[in-house]
DNA sequence: CGCACACTTGAGTCGGCTCAACCCTCGTGG
DNA sequence: CCACGAGGGTTGAGCCGACTCAAGTGTGCG
């Protein structure tokens, strides 16, 4: 564990060499990496520096010049936006194997913030742009994922449109469920990494109402409220509430 | 104007071909042509189809197979998405100079369907993604785009998640003026080719309130409300209803 | 004229928000 | 060991704004 410049908070924000190697990275066949042969990825690794985020440490900023983008290796991150007058609203939350500016924007649209311990791969936005120039099929992946990107920002833009809190906070589940399962996790229970604050304001609801439909899932047993997460115990019935 | 075989209901689409040629298209610089020589764009165009599409004519629609991209050159076209249990969200308007299906996708995630009379360019989806592999600085300029279009989406996540009919609307109002801005029309009578249902559906609002908002912004002098549109009458006092 | 369609306006209802209190867990320190 | 406070979560009472339902007003067109 090296120990370099780091993030204005020195506390949330360690360094360090790739262990493994991309080779033996866990994400190496769900993330954009799986584009490249084994000689490319030999390439990205030399690019690619591993950092570990205290929870509640901060990725990057809105607004902020985006140096970097970043893969995400193990944790959970909340992506926001904050409005001039303060209000705040959670575009999404990105797990293991998401890549974090696949945009590759100039300045940052959002603010990234670990959820819990997390370790992206981090690179050099200008190197990594390089390196991308000279792959197309890199770009072409990249792009593709963009399109999904956009299709879940579809998604979300019709659950907020659609009234109803239950109906909003069963889609959510059975969406995270749904990226939980992209990514080989099948367990009955579904973690839930993030607060009733960011479900919330992820929702376009109040906390208060989030914790209330919770509350009666439970009570109703579609699910079983656990310590940092939901068992889902009636998925049929879920599914038949979240559309 | 040739007679070939055309969209299911004949009655809203014709073919040509182009007449001025790309190089003389109004769309030629805000779009994503713009990124191409004339070398490529004469290779572009020999690709392109000039297609007319009447009002409420559709251009594409939810998970049919993509066989083609677009560039709109004339007209108004809305997305929307549909639920299996018949409510509609609009997910947004595409205007001139706009690109549909820049992600390349397998099939539609949403319906287009055209506001006004319009023409757009359309392209084989195979010959296009051909010609896109073929030019990397292409799919760079695509992929840019869809940067763009993703953080639209994310506004547009914002506002419907901030409560507020009048926030709202006013806000929609203040983007669609950016949005005109951005293709070189500064009228001060803002053109709304939608009627108040889209308007409705795309801001998770009901077409009553809608009407009411946009009759109280006219009562205080805001916006005047003319056949087509309205007129921005206090453009301070709007962007501080919209933020 | 009469119909269709888009839009407007009004009255009453209801779901989610606001405000406020309370509960629980966990870490800290006497 | 318990007291304490902080933070996250839950629960309750009342209110308010957007929805629902319903009727009315244009405007264009055959």
């Amino acid at each position: 564990m090296s120990s370099e410049t780091c993030a204005p908070d020195g506390r949330s924000c360690r360094h360090g060499r790739s262990e493994g190697g991309c080779a033996e990275c866990k994400v190496r066949f769900i993330s954009v990496c799986a584009a490249l042969t084994s000689d490319e990825l030999a390439e990205l690794e030399s690019l690619s520096r591993h950092v570990v985020h205290d929870p509640r440490g901060t990725l990057f900023t809105q607004d902020e010049e985006a140096s970097a983008v970043y893969n995400i290796t193990e944790g959970s991150v909340r992506l926001l936006r904050l409005l001039p007058d303060g209000r705040r609203h959670v575009m999404g939350f990105a797990l293991v194997g998401d890549f974090l500016g696949l945009a590759l924007p100039e300045r940052h649209t959002i603010t990234a913030e670990a959820l819990s311990p997390v370790t992206v791969c981090r690179f050099e936005r200008r190197a990594f742009q390089d390196l991308v120039a000279r792959k197309p099929h890199l770009l072409q992946r990249l792009h593709e994922r963009a399109g999904y990107e956009l299709g879940l920002a579809q998604d979300q833009m019709l659950l907020l449109g659609r009234r109803g809190a239950e109906e909003k906070v069963a889609s959510f589940l059975l969406t995270l469920r749904g990226r939980y399962a992209r990514i080989g996790l099948t367990s009955v229970t579904l973690e839930l990494p993030m607060g009733r604050q960011d479900i919330a304001d992820h929702l376009g609801l109040t906390i208060e109402t989030v914790s209330r439909t919770l509350t009666r899932l439970d009570r109703e047993k579609v699910i079983l409220i656990v310590p940092g997460g939901v068992r889902l115990l009636d998925l049929p019935r879920l599914e038949h509430l979240g559309g």
